[in-house]
DNA sequence: GTAAATGGATTACATTTGTAATCCATTTTT
DNA sequence: AAAAATGGATTACAAATGTAATCCATTTAC
């Protein structure tokens, strides 16, 4: 599957958080959100469509859209090469950088602990 | 300062890496590393000058190039930047994914708890 | 029923990116 | 010295990207 570009991504974020969507759904939703243009918003579906990430569904005239691609596995995916490109693979350099620049809350960091003694439990 | 390209950011994480440099010590490293080629580099480098994250000093008719941009500032900006686009700027699903997906070692986690202990520390 | 709006398809167009090739002057080799 | 290599500057060129505009067929509103 093609690469997704960042203005695709916000196209495609909004269908992960609602599908099916009509493109005027769509449209609505990121021109106050993004600020995006209508036509804009139709290019980008279309480039979606042809990149297989989104699929849709004829109703009259009307298409209704929805992901093909899953937000997790990509999410997953994308972090994974960022995190190769950036950091070497390694991911400690990162929250490392976030935590140096107090960009964690107290809740972030209780989120995170909670979740590194969970796997430790599953590794166990 | 104007985006890095990924083909640009492996030439200044050479520079990050050890600098000065000549573009041929670049080329160098970066033909065997990364299958570049030679005209390709200099390419990136000039753009890299043009967008002002990398100076040289001429000595004879030999430049020698250095980073003008900060590793870890530049991949805090990148990391801070990715989070917001990916999980609306929440670091821990990052993590997550990373966990669920078993791109964690066990080192790793001792690494992150590690650091999450030095967090709190710090903040008390 | 005529005009305007709407929906999708197609076309546009400047910029960025990846990946070089060409040009030109100077050095180095032979 | 004539040829080859080297270093940087300039040019090339297709694909991707951001951001629309145009076209065309229906629908909807007046």
């Amino acid at each position: 599957m093609k690469e997704i570009s960042n203005s695709e991504l916000v196209v495609l974020q909004q269908l992960w958080q609602q599908s099916p969507l009509t493109s005027s759904e769509i449209v609505d939703a990121l021109e106050h959100s993004h600020d995006m243009h209508e036509k804009t918003v139709k290019t980008l579906l279309n480039r979606l469509v042809k990149k297989q990430a989104v699929s849709f569904e004829k109703q009259g005239r009307v298409y209704h859209y929805s992901p093909l691609i899953a937000e997790q596995e990509y999410t997953l995916k994308e972090s994974l090469s960022f995190v190769e490109r950036m950091f070497a693979g390694k991911l400690t350099p990162l929250v490392a950088g976030f935590a140096q620049k107090n960009k964690l809350s107290a809740d972030d960091v209780a989120e995170l602990q909670t979740l590194l003694d969970d796997w430790k439990k599953e590794q166990k």
